[in-house]
DNA sequence: ATGATTTAGTTGTTGTAGCAACTATCAAGA
DNA sequence: TCTTGATAGTTGCTACAACAACTAAATCAT
């Protein structure tokens, strides 16, 4: 029948994260922090002291995107790495004072930025939503 | 109200987008295809001797984008590229034999592709879940 | 206890993705 | 015509994203 590149639902996906990863980018841009670098500091925000191997599992991402995320945290100063004491494998990721202070203007900026993406969007189509996607990732894992 | 990470659907979005983009990923690798190249290839098997700036314009992508993959697919003999006689800034692209041979093998993969992303969702639920995708991307354009 | 396996993290490579700065070319206006 | 401005493409940079190969440390099995 041949589909044209348009009418793949994937595509349409695709292009609607990348305005939606774009339009973030520019809002934290200000504060020093990526799009996914962010998504680590709310989880220490929360609670810090993870290991990198835990906020790979948590974000689900390869260990090596997030060995060089928390690098570059570590270098503009938001967080420091520690070995830790029972498994000298593991590095623990601590926020700074910097890297604290960072949340109470950072956090703002991610919950409007929800609210953008959501206007004019009920909340029985957000759950619409997030079950259609859910099920197109589960039709991935065969 | 301090919303988790887990609850924006900005990350359930980019995470499903990643999951599809790795599906496809690897669906390709057999035919020395990359997910975008193969955008590229879609649209040249369609008609060839775009230019590289229709590309762009046509996937929405940076012109920088555009010129590495396309120097990409020239490089694994896809394609050619070639001056544009009234104007010669322009490159147009042309597929090869191999190239246009491609076609008969990566298309059915592709219409897979989209039958095993889409498998249990209606034709209606993909209608409202382009609309949304729609809304939030006009979202964005404020 | 020691040898094998697993695990945490790093480095290197490929492929997006977009911005800034640059060259070459074309177009428009005085 | 000649300057000015716009346009097509390239290069360099930063940031993901995943895989492979590697080191070091922990664990498990005999």
């Amino acid at each position: 029948m041949n589909l044209r590149f348009k009418d793949y639902i994937s595509i349409k996906l695709h292009q609607t994260d990348l305005k939606l990863t774009g339009y973030i980018k520019s809002k934290l841009a200000p504060y020093g922090l990526a799009p996914e670098q962010n998504l680590i500091m709310m989880l220490l925000w929360e609670k810090d002291g993870w290991t990198q191997n835990q906020l790979a599992h948590q974000l689900d991402k390869d260990k090596t995107n997030i060995a060089r995320m928390a690098s570059s945290l570590e270098k503009k100063g938001f967080i420091t790495r520690r070995f830790c004491t029972d498994d000298r494998r593991s590095l623990e990721l601590y926020l700074t004072d910097s890297g604290r202070a960072l949340k109470e203007e950072v956090l703002p900026v991610a919950e409007v930025f929800n609210d953008v993406v959501t206007e004019g969007i009920s909340d029985e189509e957000l759950e619409q939503l997030d079950r259609l996607l859910t099920k197109m990732q589960k039709n991935m894992d065969k």
